[in-house]
RNA sequence: UCCGGCGUAGCUCAAUGGCAGAGCAAACGGCUGUUAACCGUUAGGUUACUGGUUCGAGUCCAGUCGCCGGAGCCA
């Protein structure tokens, strides 16, 4: 501090989020950077950034010693300094402070950062994602996201749950293979994992309720603002809870962590214009279920939707049109650009859905959406199957119901007690969850359909063979999660911006 | 893999097939409770790359590369 004499000993470092009333008139030090520099001749206006807020200091030269005046003059944006400064009410903005200039230190002044006030395009901020990350936009999505992470740690050690941490290199797909990631292992192949799922379920055997958390890895060749190839999931596994005790603690963990994020975030929503107030129906359980027959109807309803709109037919042409399988609509549903020609056919029993489908369904809430019992045929082989009182598989009443064209070929009508939340505002899927196959016969039946490897699977099934219980459990992304919270549809949050540095299909630098 | 859009100054974008332009950033000067400050001056170009059509191509055609969005698949 002795090139400049301004600085003293004496003031405490602040962090600028910690800034309140009972600093008011007291000398306090910055340490961070410079974050925008308006003013001129004789006063300058220095936005001093930390990471954790945002905060001015009024630099007068008459004020001021001359090397520091030379220091204030001299430094660009970017700057790498420490200020002091007296606390103040800021005379314009209600609630906010600010600071009057009394020494500074400068680290490293730079007058050439690449990154300018005006507006960049997607490919120059992605090449320069090391630096962006420092904007207010940014680096508030990331707090949003820090916030997640405690709220979602608290919530599950407050209710006895086990952080467990999975292996990454795994040695075999638990689902396709054409979307895994190959390593070489001194010579065998593993591949990144896809899921810890698995793991889970040996692991409550130990601790009864775990919940694991670290990245995934998709090799999909997706490229949209809701795919990652590298995204972080929670998985939750939970000895002894059943499929309804599995939804509640999904929406009430939502219910929770979107209050904490209201709560603590106002900040930064408000940072990102995003309006509260979209959040808040989260915060009250329980969410709205749908069965998936039931959505069956729903999507179809706005397919019929869509065409009178778009072609001003009466609801009976429409629907005489649609299932005549010749009908073709306009989707600008995610390009507003450029509208595609697509067909439209009804939505039949075992079709998945479409992102403007999950619209469809999320548009009918204010809130987070859970669509459940799906066609055994389109879910993975660990699902449990709903069953009659006598044990046998239950036929579901809306397919019974179907005509023959109304369903795909070889389905069964048998369901999954299984479910997906799907976010509002367009958020699409945030959660998938079942209870888990805990029918030694069935499981095995499951995994030949599925052919999958046997040998591989002998420790999981040593699960069901040893102390085997019924459990439950889910994966949620935590990336579409944030995206949702912070961005909603009206100021919407790009997945690429929720985390760090993204990985996306061709994109790993920086 | 497929479909659509885009590629011009450091950045964001203009330019009927006919002289390569503006704003911001930068440098210099002026102004001042500023909120992407403002005003003036200066400087800034292999129009992604390769080939073709044409008297003439940033513009039209073909191919390549890169970026963005979407489909399938998924959280």
């Amino acid at each position: 501090m002795s090139e400049t004499q301004t600085m003293s000993e004496a003031a405490p470092h602040v962090r600028i989020r910690a800034i309140g009333p009972g600093h008011l008139g007291q000398r306090v030090q910055i340490r961070g950077w410079l974050a925008n520099k308006p003013g001129g001749k004789g006063r300058y206006f220095l936005w001093l950034r930390d990471g954790s807020g945002i905060i001015q200091a009024v630099a007068e030269q008459e004020k001021s010693s001359p090397e520091d005046w030379e220091a204030v003059e001299s430094i660009g944006l970017e700057s790498s300094i420490i200020v002091e400064g007296i606390v103040k009410a800021h005379p314009r903005n209600e609630g906010e402070f600010e600071l009057d200039f009394a020494g500074i230190k400068v680290l490293q002044a730079v007058s050439d950062y690449p990154i300018t006030k005006k507006e960049h395009g997607t490919e120059f901020l992605m090449k320069h994602r090391h630096l962006w990350l420092r904007g207010r936009r940014q680096s508030a999505i990331l707090r949003i996201r820090a916030e997640v992470h405690k709220a979602w740690a608290d919530f599950f050690y407050d209710r006895g749950f086990f952080r467990v941490d999975t292996p990454i290199f795994t040695p075999n797909a638990c689902e396709g293979t054409t979307t895994l990631f190959e390593v070489d292992y001194h010579g065998d192949t593993v591949y990144l994992s896809q899921s810890g799922q698995l793991y889970n379920e040996a692991d409550i055997g130990a601790l009864g309720q775990v919940y694991c958390f670290g990245p995934t890895f998709r090799a999909e060749k997706s490229k949209t603002r809701r795919h990652l190839l590298e995204f972080w999931m929670l998985e939750m596994e939970a000895a002894f809870y059943d499929f309804d005790d599995n939804i509640r603690f999904q929406e009430e963990m939502i219910a929770f962590t979107v209050s904490r994020i209201l709560e603590r975030c106002s900040a930064e929503l408000k940072e990102l214009g995003r309006d509260p107030e979209k959040l808040r129906p989260a915060t009250q359980t329980p969410y709205p279920r749908l069965r998936y027959g039931d959505a069956i109807e729903l999507i179809n309803k706005s397919r019929v939707a869509i065409l009178m709109e778009q072609r001003g037919l009466s609801e009976e042409k429409a629907l005489e049109l649609l299932y005549s399988g010749k009908a073709t609509f306009s989707d600008d549903t995610y390009d507003d650009d450029a509208e595609k020609t697509r067909k439209l056919e009804p939505f039949r029993w075992g079709d998945d859905f479409g992102a403007p489908d999950e619209a469809a369904i999320s548009a009918q809430y204010d809130r987070p959406v859970f669509v459940s019992n799906f066609p055994t045929e389109i879910k993975g082989f660990y699902f449990k199957q709903d069953e009659e009182a006598d044990g046998s598989l239950r036929v579901d009443p809306v397919f019974a119901a179907l005509p023959d064209d109304m369903k795909l070929p070889g389905m069964s009508g048998h369901t999954v007690q299984g479910a997906d939340c799907i976010g509002p505002e367009g958020a699409g899927e945030m959660i998938g969850g079942s209870q888990r196959e805990d029918n030694f016969e069935r499981l095995m039946e499951n995994i030949e359909h599925h052919q999958l490897p046997l040998d591989f699977f002998q420790w999981y099934l040593d699960t069901r063979r040893y102390g085997n219980v019924p459990h439950s459990g889910f994966g949620i992304g935590m990336e579409r999660f944030v995206a949702w919270v912070a961005g909603g549809s009206d100021t919407p949050v790009h997945i690429r911006e929720v985390i760090t540095f993204p990985r996306m299909l061709h994109q790993f630098e920086p």
